[in-house]
DNA sequence: GATTTTAATTTAGTCAAGCTAAAATTTATT
DNA sequence: AATAAATTTTAGCTTGACTAAATTAAAATC
């Protein structure tokens, strides 16, 4: 959190719940129901009159399948376009391995989208959660791993799954691997 | 935020907070002075005995100069095959304007993506319809109008946007356009 | 268009949690 | 050991987090 920028209001952040609510297609009755709040209180929430407690607001971003920062970060300016030459780059800790991240999202999106590089050799850990992925492979080859079956992915290929399954994928070139990803999460590591 | 993993206790939050502030070098009293809250309630909330509103943890926060995102130690999780020879093509049924469907998708999926070729000149028409859509431009040049502002977009260029907007595109390069979407609808032209 | 159903908002509350002030204890400094 | 600083504990207030139920608005159905 910067100085310069407030914290948001109870109005922004629950104008930021709402529309993410409605970019779901959910209804305050079934947001009510999966976080264990009442639909009146959400309804509330959401017009800025109420605002929850820190484990509700927890419950209510992991129902709405985003993250707080999203709906936090409502006063951030939203840019649709992002230059290849500038994406934000942040490193994942590791030797060579390393995401950029395609603008900042607008706030009722369904997608995230990123592109990770990795280096030759690197095996990502085996993932099974809720959601979906799409991956378009710009360089280097994948040894992709979903379920009990595997896939030799070159440049061009893209793979699209419920990731309910569970997958992990290794860079098996000579060359880091370059990865176009859009996920139905938010996500900064594969 | 994940099925996989609950939201963190206020215990494993306010030990995230007192490890901030003591690498800070800053005392209860500083913090608490910084906040508007009292030394009393900082110390609960470092040990987990209270837990703050979400205004109050937003001050707490930035007041220790991080994110919500590092306090709650949210993790992000991570995670498939349509090979680029096995492209499924579809003309448009104009001159020079077809489309490739990735993969038949799995039901339920809230992404469909596809890449389209374009020849150089062409003007697709302006939509506005509800849902989202992502672009990764492979090669070619467009010139992308998304409500009223203008775009240049080169090879490695994306853009993210809400499709409510009204938006089109246009090959303005010599050479054809390869376009890479994912869409939050069944699309076959853009 | 009328009626029914669904979704959202409003109202009127409860009660405990968010937070206080002050006292007590612990830790650090001299 | 004495003092100052830092932290914890205690006892309590009050208001906001949240409820249930009624009402209204919007969408769906006939």
């Amino acid at each position: 959190m910067q100085d310069a920028r407030p914290e948001p209001s109870n109005e922004e952040i629950g104008f930021a719940i709402r529309r993410r609510r409605k970019a779901l297609g959910k209804t305050l009755v079934e947001v009510a129901e999966a976080t264990e709040l009442t639909v009146g209180f959400i309804s509330q929430v959401e017009r800025g009159i109420s605002a929850p407690s820190l484990s509700s607001f927890m419950r209510i971003a992991r129902v709405l399948n985003t993250s707080i920062e999203q709906l936090l970060n409502v006063s951030e300016p939203f840019e649709p376009l992002t230059k290849a030459e500038h994406r934000q780059s942040y490193s994942l800790g590791e030797n060579g391995r390393w995401y950029e991240k395609l603008g900042p999202g607008f706030s009722g999106a369904l997608f995230y989208p990123c592109i990770i590089h990795r280096p030759p050799g690197h095996v990502a850990e085996m993932m099974q959660h809720k959601g979906e992925v799409f991956c378009y492979l710009i360089s280097g080859e994948l040894e992709y791993h979903l379920g009990d079956k595997v896939f030799e992915m070159k440049p061009g290929d893209t793979i699209h799954h419920d990731t309910s399954e569970k997958h992990f994928s290794k860079v098996v070139s000579d060359e880091e691997s370059v990865e176009l990803w859009v996920s139905s999460h938010p996500m900064t590591s594969h």
